[in-house]
DNA sequence: TTTGCATACCTAAAATTCTTAGGTATATTT
DNA sequence: AAATATACCTAAGAATTTTAGGTATGCAAA
């Protein structure tokens, strides 16, 4: 698992990506899916996730739609457009991160 | 420039991977070093620089020498049997955070 | 049937890490 | 002479996450 502290900073990039290609989601939804499609390997804390839907909330990210599901409530996310385009800038510059840190971590001498 | 979240948590995985690769090095040339191999995208900032490298000489990952330059003194970090420890994990970890993420962020419809 | 686990929401204190904004001083360039 | 670069440092505040809870329903196994 991991839980090291590489994950900081990137909860947003994450939630807005699987809202992209998800259409809505709920939160307990994105901890399980996040899990799967890691294989385990990611786990997203609740204590992190909440708090930050509701920031995103705040901002214009996404809008809420709540749903009972029997008694008990679901609370559905889904992006905004504002979200949509916060979406494609938090993916580009996860990939500016990762050409960046490629430069600095790859081997000084690379023979291959 | 990189100045987002996305840094936040890879400050020591790229102090020591230097270290590993330069022997020994100063704290403002880390900086340059940086700056310099990323192409201007990644700048540390010195209030972040030196109390991570003070932690990790608290840690006992690096030790310190320091050498007068004229009248000015420069301290300079290597790494001890522990901090190349520490690099290798540092490393993997981040191997595996990268693969993680491209597991959450590649898009869903994979026609390529 | 009741115990436990999964589902589903939430918050708050503390920890961690970084940014911002300084301070000090020498060396070099304009 | 003034500005910029080199070179060290700290401290307050911001931002994000961890830890550690709380509440309640649904379901399956003992």
């Amino acid at each position: 698992m991991l839980s090291n502290e590489l994950t900081k900073g990137t909860l947003q990039t994450i939630i807005l990506k699987l809202l992209a290609e998800e259409q809505k989601m709920y939160g307990y939804e994105i901890t399980q899916h996040v899990k799967s499609i890691s294989e385990g390997k990611m786990i997203l804390t609740e204590g992190a996730l909440y708090p930050t839907l509701h920031k995103l909330e705040k901002n214009g990210l996404v809008r809420t739609q709540q749903v009972m599901i029997g008694k008990r409530m679901r609370k559905y996310y889904s992006l905004t457009a504002k979200g949509k385009k916060a979406n494609v800038n938090k993916l580009a510059e996860f990939q500016e991160f990762i050409n960046a840190m490629h430069l600095i971590l790859k081997p000084k001498t690379t023979t291959s």
